[in-house]
RNA sequence: GCGCCCAUCGUCUAUCGGUCAGGACACUAGGUUUUCAUCCUAGUAAGCCGGGUUCGACUCCCGGUGGGCGCGCCA
């Protein structure tokens, strides 16, 4: 006996795939998109996904870090069919196996020197070439020369990684293990540690590693490698799942964008690539334009809302509002982010871009003609066909061709040269903001 | 250093011996749009190198080169 309840294995034909962080505060891209591959292989096999925290190392194990985990995963919607199992519970059923182990002569006790901590417990290799199947890299195989007695249990009494991982492989009886390649060499040990526990050994897949753009491994100073950033930068769920999905594997027939039900159907293992992949921020952007235009206004404005609410001038606004520059603003958002630059909705006045000014505001012609357009629309109703009509016919007493007149009025009213239609942002701010702002420019810009 | 893995446009990829080597992002040039974004059209752009096997190799084999991973009482 080792002490390992073994009765959710039960069905061996019914897939369980986990995904088991060790919660250090920030859920890294990479993690996450091991995540994203197991979910999609337990889904589409109809199968389990599991969560095991990996919560041995005390000191960065915070509640902080295992919510970040959880949130992470909330946020992905990757939802697991069991209660999450903390690794630091089963540290007993861990010690108990290295005890069989031992008595069984697969292990033994040593003392390895060192700081003098007294005796470890190593488990026995084998002693033969080894070999196992990856479902991605192929037939893997390992000489006996290579393969080392390691330890299972420190000479301070606490599990190490590999018996800790194995054991509770067992536990939650994982059928499948898919993980990142920097586990490959591991594995010899994993598979060793099964077969010496009596169990049957799970089936593996090495997920290819994703590097950053310069084709080297993510670290710390790269940023933007934390899913919590993508979060912050304004990047929807949906997006960064299916963009994720594509890094490494490929359903073929060139199908990049997808639903999660598409995903899950023609998700396999044996499309799975196994070189390591670069991240491509355009390309993910570019899929969440597509899916931010594709969202329902409500849940847009939903999102943008908040957003709004943490700057220092759409704190206030009136939520009706909000939801009509939201709407009106939706389509051209890269990111929700997109919604920070939408301050001259929100002002008395706006900021003014020099170069739009200079651009579209200096030109002689123009004072006169925006005066003029000043005068009309005071006078006349404030809705589309007014403005529309009052527009062209300065437009057409100036001389102007249709529709030169529609910058300049925009930079007079929102400082800038890039918007939504103009006639519709107009609208928005309103009749008497409109004037105010067209009186202002008139004074600022177009005097002397 | 030793072991294992990998190698198609700048990037993500399709291709499972015979294709004008396809798609997407990015880029360039046009078009639509009052601006921007979107959208449409067109274009530039790839089989790391060298040997084999084969009637025929991006595809199979060997070598080289390059890159990744591993070699802890870390996980």
């Amino acid at each position: 006996m080792t002490g390992i309840d073994q009765s959710r294995r039960g069905d061996p034909m019914s897939v369980r795939v986990r995904f088991a962080p060790s919660p250090t505060g920030n859920v890294h891209i990479g993690n996450i998109r091991a995540a994203i591959f197991n979910w999609l292989f337990a889904r589409h096999a109809g199968g389990h996904f599991l969560l095991r925290i990996e919560d041995t190392d005390r000191e960065r194990s915070t509640p902080e870090a295992v919510q970040a985990v959880l949130d992470a995963l909330a946020w992905l919607d990757l939802n697991f069919d069991e209660p999450p199992l903390y690794q630091s519970t089963q540290k007993h059923i861990h010690l108990q196996a290295a005890e069989t182990l031992v008595e069984k002569g697969l292990a033994y006790k040593e003392d390895k020197g060192g700081k003098g901590q007294g005796e470890c417990i190593l488990f026995r290799m084998p002693g033969t070439d080894m070999a196992f199947h990856d479902e991605i890299k192929g037939d893997l195989r390992k000489e006996a020369k290579d393969l080392k007695d390691f330890v299972i249990v420190r000479s301070d009494g606490s599990p190490v990684f590999h018996l800790g991982n194995v054991v509770d492989d067992i536990t939650q009886g994982i059928t499948h293990i898919i993980r990142g390649d920097d586990h490959v060499e591991n594995t010899f040990r994993h598979v060793a540690l099964f077969q010496a526990l009596g169990a049957t050994v799970p089936h593996y897949a090495h997920l290819p590693m994703i590097v950053n753009a310069q084709g080297k491994p993510y670290s710390k100073r790269d940023g933007a490698a934390y899913i919590g950033d993508f979060r912050e930068k304004g990047f929807h769920p949906g997006a960064l799942f299916n963009y994720l999905s594509l890094l490494g594997w490929s359903p073929g027939e060139d199908r990049e964008k997808m639903t999660r039900a598409e995903a899950v159907e023609w998700f396999t293992l044996d499309r799975v690539k196994s070189g390591p992949a670069q991240m491509d921020l355009k390309k993910l952007t570019h899929l969440n334009q597509q899916y931010l235009t594709e969202m329902a206004p409500d849940a847009f404005f939903d999102i943008v809302a908040p957003i709004l609410k943490r700057t220092s001038w759409g704190g206030k606004a009136d939520p009706a509002y909000i939801r009509q520059v939201s709407a009106l603003m939706q389509s051209r958002a890269q990111t929700f982010s997109a919604a920070e630059t939408w301050k001259y909705f929100f002002v008395e006045f706006p900021d003014y871009d020099d170069n739009a000014v200079s651009m579209h505001l200096k030109k002689a012609a123009i004072p006169p003609l925006l005066s003029a357009l000043r005068s009309t629309v005071a006078a006349n109703d404030f809705n589309a066909a007014e403005l529309h009509r009052a527009v062209r016919g300065v437009e057409a007493s100036g001389g102007l061709a249709e529709g030169k007149l529609n910058q300049p009025l925009r930079v007079a009213l929102t400082g800038t040269t890039i918007g939504a239609g103009i006639f519709e942002t107009m609208l928005l701010l309103g009749r008497d903001r409109s004037l105010a702002r067209l009186d202002l420019a008139l004074n600022r810009f177009c005097a002397g």
